[in-house]
DNA sequence: GCTCATAGTTAGGTAGTCTAACAATTAGGC
DNA sequence: GCCTAATTGTTAGACTACCTAACTATGAGC
């Protein structure tokens, strides 16, 4: 028999609502907060505009561009133009920046890391292995037609 | 070879980064907000104190009072005194509560069905597989020293 | 019954979000 | 070439949720 999809759906908005409380948690005293790290994650890989910063992490757009107004006072991201089109800004990640996304990402995962070594292996290998599954539902979620 | 412990903790964190912004996504206009139905999950199985809203939801006492005050002026909740402890008071879900806490839950977890029925049946069988997994990873964070 | 701890509320402040209105630039129609 | 419409980002003002600190009321220990 196949599996109940909205039983499925509630078990699984739980231990995410679970998970969100959580994370906060692993807010520490003057480190970078969550969202600030997000936001870092996001332009680590390359220089990225306000507006798809603002996609990426759900919000609209001027609450993005608070956001790199905060980091880049604090000297972690710049905003440099875009030599394609002058009205566009692109956000990059500082040296200083890096530094502080490199500290903050290892201090989370090692947090993580020691959760996860409390599990036993089995169950690592479980999580590992449903991860490309969420990943899709998160893409499947994302593309919803805004909850009709 | 085992998996690489914080390796994984950066992948896991990622998925779940990605779905806390679409919970949010999930609000819908005029309705119940994520935190509000989370606050109406808790006290569904019976009344609850205020500190233990406080404590489940990751919050300081304040902060679940205020959002009780609000609650309760919407009529979705009422707060009894506590028959044991005179300090004390229990927060009871209302009728109106149960329904609208009904009508958020089913919609939410209509939306969340309709974002697994897109995946294959072994991708939901590797999630609805992985949620005791998470659930005790969820557990062992919050049993973490404070990210020392 | 005095003192200390606990449960909750109130007050004041901060951070993050939103919508609406605006400036600047680009793109398209003619 | 220009004039209009769309796009990109910022600014302004308001709202929500959270925090710490201070307070009230009750319970517990001696």
């Amino acid at each position: 028999m196949s599996i109940d999809l909205q039983e499925l759906a509630g078990r699984y908005r739980d231990i995410l609502r679970q998970a969100v409380y959580l994370t906060r948690s692993m807010d520490a005293e003057g480190e970078l907060s969550t969202r600030h790290v997000s936001t870092l994650n996001m332009v680590s890989t390359g220089p990225m505009r306000v507006s798809a910063i603002a996609s990426y992490a759900g919000v609209r757009v001027p609450s993005a561009t608070e956001q790199v107004i905060k980091l880049e006072a604090a000297g972690l991201v710049e905003r440099i133009p875009d030599a394609t089109d002058a009205r566009a800004v692109l956000v990059r990640l500082t040296p200083k920046g890096r530094e502080a996304l490199d500290s903050a990402n290892g201090r989370r995962n090692a947090t993580m890391a020691a959760a996860l070594e409390t599990l036993s292996r089995e169950e690592r290998q479980i999580i590992a292995g449903a991860i490309p599954a969420i990943a899709k539902l998160n893409a499947a979620v994302a593309a919803q037609p805004a909850t009709a």
